[in-house]
DNA sequence: CATGAATGAGAATTCATTCAT
DNA sequence: AATGAATGAATTCTCATTCAT
C-alpha cells in the first residue's frame, strides 16, 4: 500500500462519513439518528466520528456550515452586483432553488434544525443569517423601499423567500405519501418560474 | 377531596403535560427533549406521561393532531364558500397567520417534524395533508388555473403558502439573534399584508 | 409484598450500593472500579447508581461525607472539651484510631484522593478540612504554643496526626505481601498506645 | 541532522512523557490521567508512549522505580552505618523530607497507588517495601528495642514514618484551600525538626 | 390518580493499544 | 523515531417505559 493510499483511505472515511450523515440527518433527524446507524451507514468505525468531527455535533456543524456558506456564496455572487432588482433577485431565486436541489439534504437539515435553541448551533446559524440579512438588506430591500416605498426590513423577507425556495424540499416525504410522484410532476424549471413570477407580479 | 376536584388536578395535570410538551419540543425539538425535562417542567410524575398519552409519541400526534385540525379547519372556514378568489386567498392568509401567531410553538413543532420519515408520524401527517391539498386545489389552484391558465398544482401552491406564513415563526430564534427585536417590529398586521400583496401583485 | 417490602427494598439497594462501592472504590480505587464491576458486585441494575446518587461522583461524595463527618464529630467529641492537652489527645487518638479501624476502607479512599485535583472534590475536601483544622488549633495547636512555646500550625499537624493514624490501614495490602499477617501482629490497642507514645515522648 | 540530534531528541521525548506523567498522575491520578491529556502535556505523538514504555502501566511502573529506589537508597545511606539511633533516625528523617519534597509528585503518585489491589503493580511495591522493612528492622527497630524494650514491628514503624514525613505533600492541595499559602508557611527544616522532635521526645 | 423504584436497552464518548507507513 | 488513522472494548450516563403499591 502507498502513501497516498492510506491518505486517500482516511479521506474517503470522513467523506464516507459526511455523507451518511447528511443523508441520515435529513430523512431521520439529527437528535433520532444514533451514531451506531451512522457508522454502519458509512462502513466505519465507531469511533471514527469523534476522531474526525471532536463529536456528533462537530459533525452538524460542518453540514451546516458548508451549506451555509454555499448559499451565502450564491446571494454573494447574484445580488451584490449592478443591475436591476427585477433581473438580480430572478438570477438570485435561479441559483438558489437550484443549489437547494442539489443538496436537497442539507436544507431539510438546515430548516429542521432552525427553530431550536440549542446555544452552541444557535448562534452558530445567527453568525450566518447576519451575513445573508445584510446582502438582502443592501440588495435587495433597501432599493426595494427607494424604488416602490414599500419597506420590508431583511429580518422579515430573508426568511420568506428562503422558505418558499426551500418549500418542495421541506413537504417531499409528505407530499409524496399523499400523491405519489408529485415531487416530480414540476420541474425545477417550472418551479423556479413560479417563484419569480409570485415574488415579481403574484400568481 | 371532593369527587370533582380530583378529576379537575386530572385534567390540569394532563393540561400541564401537553403545555409543558408544546413548549419544550418547539424550543429543543421532540427528539432531544427528555422525558425527565417534561416532567419537570409539567410538575407531574414521569409515569403520568405514559398514562395519560401512551407514549412520548402519542403526545407529538395530540400535539400535532390539535394544530393540524385548527390549520383545516380555517382553510375549510375561509376557502370552501362562494366568492372571489382574491377575498378567499386574503381571508385565508389572515386567519392562516392569525392562528400560526397564537400557535407558534405547535407550528414550530409540526415544520420541525414534517421532512422526517418516522412512518408511524409520516402516515399521520400525510393524512391531514391530504385534506388541505384537496381543498387547496379546489378551492384556490383550479379556479386560478381556470381564470389565469396558471396551473400550479396544490401538492406544490400549499406548501409554499404555508411555509411563507410559518417563516417569521421558523427563523424567530435565530433573526432575534442577529437583530435583537426583530421578532416584533413587523406587526402581525403588516406581515398579513405583505404576504397576500406578494400573492396578489409581487413585491 | 406489603408497602413497606417496597421500601424496605429500595433501602437495601440504595445500601447494597454503597456498601459495594465502599469495598470496591477502596481496594481498586475510585477511578479503576468500573459500573458494572460495582453494580454486579450489589446486584442491582446498572442504572440504580445515578438514580440513587446521581452520578459516580455522586456516590464517592457521599462516602467521603459519611466518613469526614464522622472524623469531624470524634474531634469535636474529644477535644472541645475542658481538660489537660495529654488526656484529650490521647481520648482523640483513641477514638479515631478506633474509627479508622472501624472505617478502614472509607478512610483509604479518603486518603487515596486527597492529593488529586478535581475541583469538584477538592472543595468538598477543603471543606471538611477547614472544620478540622479549626478544632486541632484551637484545642492542640494554641494550648500547646501557650504551654510548651512550640508553635505547630495546624495545617501542618493535622495532617501528621491524622495519616500517622491512618499509616497501617494504609499500608495494610502492601505490608500483607511483605509478611503475611502483619496487619494483625499488632492489636489496635497497642497501635494506638504506640501513637499516643510517639505524639507525648517520642519513641 | 546529525545522528547524535535524533537520538538527543528520543532522549528528550522520553524525558518529556516522564515529567508530563508524574506531574499528571500526581494532580489527577493514574487512571483519571488519560493517554492523549498526557501525551498533549508532552507534547508528543500518541503512539510514542507505548513505543518506550510498553503500555500506560509500563510508565507508572518506571515512575514508582525511579522513587522506591532512590527512598531506599537513602534508607540504606543514612541508617546501615554504626552510630547512634538517635543521630541515624534524625539523618534519615532530614535525607526523605528533603528527597520527598525534591520528588513531591512521584510521592504523592506512590502514596496513592499504595493501597490498591492491582496484583501487578501490588507485587511490585511489596518488593520495594520488603527490602525497606528489612533496613528498618535491623536498624531501627530491633536496636530500639534492645535499648528500650519498646518492640515496634517494621511493618508497622516504617508506615508511620514514611506517612508522618509524606503528610505535608499528600495534604498540600486541600490545605492550600482551606489556607492558601499553608503549605509553605512552615519551612522544610522546620518541618523536618518537628518530625525528629516527635519521634525522640514527643510533642 | 399518583408515586417512585426498577429495568434494560441504548446513548455518545473515551479508552489504551496497534499497525502500516 | 515518529506519525496518524484505525480498532473494538469499555466508559459513564440517559432513555422511555413498566409496575407494584
Amino acid at each position: 500500500m502507498k502513501k497516498t493510499d492510506k491518505k486517500q483511505h482516511a479521506i474517503e472515511s470522513r467523506e464516507r462519513i459526511l455523507q451518511a450523515a447528511i443523508m441520515l440527518f435529513s430523512r431521520h433527524g439529527f437528535a433520532e439518528t444514533g451514531m451506531r446507524e451512522l457508522v454502519a451507514e458509512a462502513d466505519v468505525n465507531l469511533s471514527m466520528v469523534n476522531y474526525f468531527f471532536g463529536s456528533k455535533k462537530g459533525l452538524l456543524k460542518e453540514i451546516l456550515d458548508a451549506f451555509f456558506s454555499g448559499y451565502l456564496a450564491i446571494a454573494r455572487d447574484t445580488l451584490v452586483t449592478d443591475g436591476d432588482l427585477q433581473v438580480k433577485l430572478e438570477r438570485f431565486i435561479g441559483n438558489a432553488v437550484r443549489y437547494f436541489d442539489a443538496n436537497r439534504e442539507a436544507l431539510v437539515i438546515a430548516i429542521s434544525e432552525l427553530p431550536h435553541d440549542d446555544p452552541e448551533i444557535l448562534e452558530y446559524k445567527a453568525g450566518w443569517a447576519r451575513q445573508m440579512v445584510e446582502i438582502i438588506n443592501h440588495e435587495i430591500c433597501l432599493p426595494l423601499a427607494a424604488e416602490s416605498g414599500r419597506a420590508i426590513p431583511p429580518t422579515c423577507f430573508a426568511p420568506m423567500l428562503t422558505t418558499i425556495m426551500a418549500s418542495r424540499f421541506l413537504f417531499a416525504p409528505v407530499m409524496e405519501k399523499v400523491e405519489a410522484g408529485s415531487s416530480t410532476t414540476v420541474t425545477m424549471g417550472d418551479y423556479t418560474k413560479t417563484i419569480v413570477r409570485i415574488f415579481l407580479q403574484g400568481i
